[in-house]
RNA sequence: GCCCCCGUAGCUCAGUGGAUAGAGCAUAGGAUUCCUAAUCCUUGAGCGCAGGUUCGAUUCCUGCCGGGGGCACCA
């Protein structure tokens, strides 16, 4: 619809600008935009005030030569009208809308869909977490928004590929070992002092006493050994354990990319042998720095400690520069806030190894406060007291818990209150959407039951001002996906379908749609048919589901 | 000290540089002999402060104030 005015109003520049009454052809780029207010009509165009000076005209001059020129030659448009400092406004005919439902029947599940990406390869990468512990309420966040950002730029025409970067080397997973060895040491009645940097939750315990049943030959192991063998069940366990947890929360990964096969595979000293040979990697008091301040960082960035041992920046570079070699056009990164320090260092190894930082790109998302009656409820990995994202899919559900991470900006620090998530009431947005859905389902199966039939010719009966409301939101779904995918905005999807199921409730209270006239009836069901498509595929693209009764 | 995010209605949040800044919740009142009341209708109040860019700033830039997070040869 708005290419539809776009070219109306480019053909109009032309006959002007042939006329005689325009100074040039050429102007700015112009916005077309549904107005906030209604009554400045269905869509509204800047193009006059953008043009005002390269034409040397007063804004409302310049829209008066437009309109004078402009021909509505398929007859969608009611008015037209100049209006304030020179908005040019388009009023469509009610009847005007009406395509739009067939559209959405035919595309059906790929109503929404759009081709911003025409098949380019991104992948996205999100949870990543340590297989130290369970994951937490902070993790599904960023798993929900990796999730859904992945769905919806696959609704953008890119080919999208999920992966989850398993850091199962170094230190940490040494530490992880070592915890579970020294519990261990404690069951079989050993005295000793539990470290404070080692991992404090009960989860280690449990880990110890499975591997005393499993490894049989832990008994007679040395320290070197025990830490070493615990390291690896315990890192396996885990990382088993949270891949549990994504799938019940909805999230599959395509790929699982292991840190250990780049070193295993000797990619991260070869990239640091390249690095050193182009002097991008310098040696400087024992240490090997990279030179990250050439890509705006504040301070160069240690990759190889002075005791030779590779931080996991080097393991980064590579794996950054191994993305790019799988032939992704774009890479994201889903964060949490507190990595934001390790952007331009990640920018600067994708520059370096040969790529665009620009196809480099992360998302940030804000911290997780979660709240139990109103009081925060404490997150600590190391104390061991923290609510895990299993436990708060388990109590919230699925459905909830994904709408409640994904409504509000990553930007924002996310109050999630347990209580309001449980709660079957209006304060609970996931379940107004999804009973739009449920709400259609009976009535389309009351309408089967009924033998009254669906008749898209009888879509012409459709004028009430809620239906062509109806109609209006139906059409604006696509652009929402686009915007959503090209601004890396999920959250334009759970906002978009409250508003659609707002206006579906208000529409359902006022009519109904199975009446005393048969053909009344027969328009209605295709329209709140169409209704029903679009709740289902917006929720799908969030990953909630789209029940037939509630 | 430096960097990032946030500051919009009593609360939680929307708002691709546009016209009279919107929802939900909470408050108060009302609607169901009828397709699911997990619904609908009515009701008040707001852009942290100061400059700048612009025809036009909640939006972009600078400074300040307030809240959160981050600033290792840690992971």
């Amino acid at each position: 619809m708005k290419d539809h005015l776009r070219s109306m109003i480019e053909k109009a520049i032309d006959r002007a600008f042939g006329a005689g009454s325009l100074l040039s052809r050429e102007f700015p780029a112009f916005d077309i935009e549904v107005p906030r207010a209604e009554a400045h009509g269905d869509f509204s165009a800047n193009i006059a005030m953008v043009g005002a000076k390269t034409q040397k005209m007063p804004p409302r001059k310049i829209a008066e030569i437009l309109l004078f020129h402009m021909e509505d030659t398929s007859g969608i448009l009611e008015k037209k009208e100049i209006a304030g400092p020179g908005f040019i406004n388009f009023y469509l005919k009610p009847s005007a809308w009406l395509p739009v439902v067939q559209r959405v029947l035919e595309a059906g599940n790929t109503f929404g869909r759009v081709d911003e990406g025409k098949g380019r390869r991104v992948q996205v990468e999100f949870v990543s977490a340590n297989p130290t512990g369970p994951l937490h309420v902070g993790h599904g966040r960023g798993a929900v928004v990796g999730d859904a950002m992945a769905a919806i730029l696959s609704a953008c025409g890119y080919a999208v590929e999920k992966e989850y970067y398993i850091n199962d080397s170094g230190r940490q997973i040494r530490t992880l070992g070592n915890s579970v060895w020294l519990r261990l040491k404690q069951i079989r009645g050993e005295s000793l002092e539990f470290p404070e940097d080692c991992y404090q939750g009960d989860y280690i315990r449990e880990l110890a006493l499975e591997a005393k049943d499993r490894f049989p030959e832990l008994a007679g192991a040395d320290d070197e050994k025990g830490v070493a063998l615990c390291a690896r069940f315990a890192a396996d366990s885990i990382l088993a354990g949270i891949r549990e947890d994504l799938e019940a929360f909805g999230v599959v990964h395509d790929q699982w990319f292991s840190e250990q096969s780049l070193y295993d595979s000797g990619t991260v000293d070869a990239v640091l042998k390249e690095l050193e040979a182009s002097g991008v990697v310098y040696e400087m008091d024992g240490a090997k720095w990279f030179k990250t301040t050439d890509w705006q960082d504040e301070k160069d960035r240690v990759v190889v400690r002075n005791n030779g041992i590779t931080t996991y920046f080097a393991s980064d570079i590579a794996y950054h520069k191994n993305k790019f070699e799988r032939g992704f056009d774009r890479v994201i990164d889903v964060w949490g806030a507190d990595h934001h320090g390790y952007i331009k260092r990640i920018k600067a190894a994708v520059g370096a190894t040969g790529t665009d930082p620009e196809r480099f790109q992360v998302i940030l998302v804000q911290l997780v406060a979660l709240l139990r009656n109103g009081q925060p409820v404490a997150m600590s990995t190391r104390s061991g007291e923290f609510e895990t994202l299993k436990a708060v899919v388990d109590e919230v559900g699925k459905d909830a818990a994904r709408f409640f991470f994904l409504m509000r900006s990553y930007e924002t620090s996310l109050d999630f209150d347990l209580e309001l998530a449980k709660k079957k009431s209006n304060d609970n947005p996931v379940f107004y959407v999804q009973y739009v859905h449920a709400r259609i389902a009976s009535i389309l199966r009351k309408a089967a039951e009924e033998k009254i039939h669906e008749d898209m010719n009888q879509l012409f009966l459709l004028q009430e001002p809620e239906e062509i409301a109806l109609m209006k939101h139906l059409a604006r779904f696509p652009e929402t996906i686009a915007l959503s995918g090209a601004n890396l905005e999920p959250h334009r999807v759970p906002f978009y379908l409250m508003e659609l199921a707002s206006a579906f409730h208000t529409y359902y209270n006022r009519h109904k749609v199975l009446g005393e006239d048969a053909a009344m009836s027969s328009a209605r069901l295709v329209l709140i048919r169409s209704v029903q498509q679009v709740i289902r595929n917006g929720l799908v693209l969030l990953g909630i589901s789209a029940p037939e009764e509630m």
